[in-house]
DNA sequence: TTATCTGCAAAATGTTTGCATGCAC
DNA sequence: GTGCATGCAAACATTTTGCAGATAA
């Protein structure tokens, strides 16, 4: 699975059990929260183990990580390619946005420019349906 | 001038010059790029400061925040609307480009998702072409 | 067997805050 | 004169790191 092995990596019951938090999730968990969420199999993990792997996976390109300077970072386990997404300042949900030919286009403009692309990042800040009501 | 005074701020000499080191440098500088720019002139001005003024600027809509979490935020005092960049992974430059096109379609999809919107991230990471050839 | 991984605690980083003093108005 | 702003240092939040012991291969 994911071919952690493959790439030389051990595969540990931390590493799964972080993996499989992150591709059962569709809502772009936190470190902390994929730490309380494996902890419930794993009581002995630590913190740093989740950093880790995370850190590891994201070499890999099998995560997503989305950056936020005042909260914790985010990662999306089932999309690991740059893809936009709506961000609700509101209650911090993140969901995914299918914007292809945006991606595209975007793409094409920044290799214009002579750079060699390594990624994105389409995102938009508002509030969510439910959060307006409030 | 940005009609601090107008907003019920202060207008002291500390945050005109945060707000001239801001609409000066087209760098997209960095708090502590900025507190060295200002103390060459104000030497007792803290970084506390800084902080502080370019928040209230952000509140004001004077500036733009670009929030990195493995390294210090960034800020365009020149275009405080959003707009995208950009950004070299090898030697932290960053670069506004012009797609309005993009942005336009892009802010039509996130309404159209029920949001209510505040701002948008349209950044493009890579290697710049000096960066591409180390 | 052995190099990698883990858990723990401490350190590092960028940013925010409390408080006494200073200054814009 | 009054209250907002500043400087300083301490507090904060998140993430990273050093190290000794554990474990996958």
């Amino acid at each position: 699975m994911v071919g952690l092995r493959a790439k030389g990596y051990r595969l540990t019951p931390q590493r799964l059990a972080v993996l499989r938090a992150l591709v059962e999730s569709p809502h772009h968990p936190s470190v902390e929260q994929i730490y309380g969420q494996v902890r419930l199999e794993h009581p002995m993990i630590s913190q740093a183990t989740v950093y880790r792997t995370v850190e590891t996976l994201k070499e890999m390109t099998e995560v997503l990580e989305l950056e936020f300077s005042g909260a914790s970072n985010r990662y999306d386990g089932r999309r690991a390619e740059p893809h936009p997404h709506l961000v609700c300042r509101g209650c911090g949900s993140i969901q995914d946005l299918e914007l292809p030919a945006l991606v595209r286009e975007a793409t094409e403009v920044a290799e214009r420019a002579g750079y060699e692309l390594l990624g994105h990042r389409l995102d938009f800040y508002g509030l969510c349906p439910r959060c307006r009501g409030r």
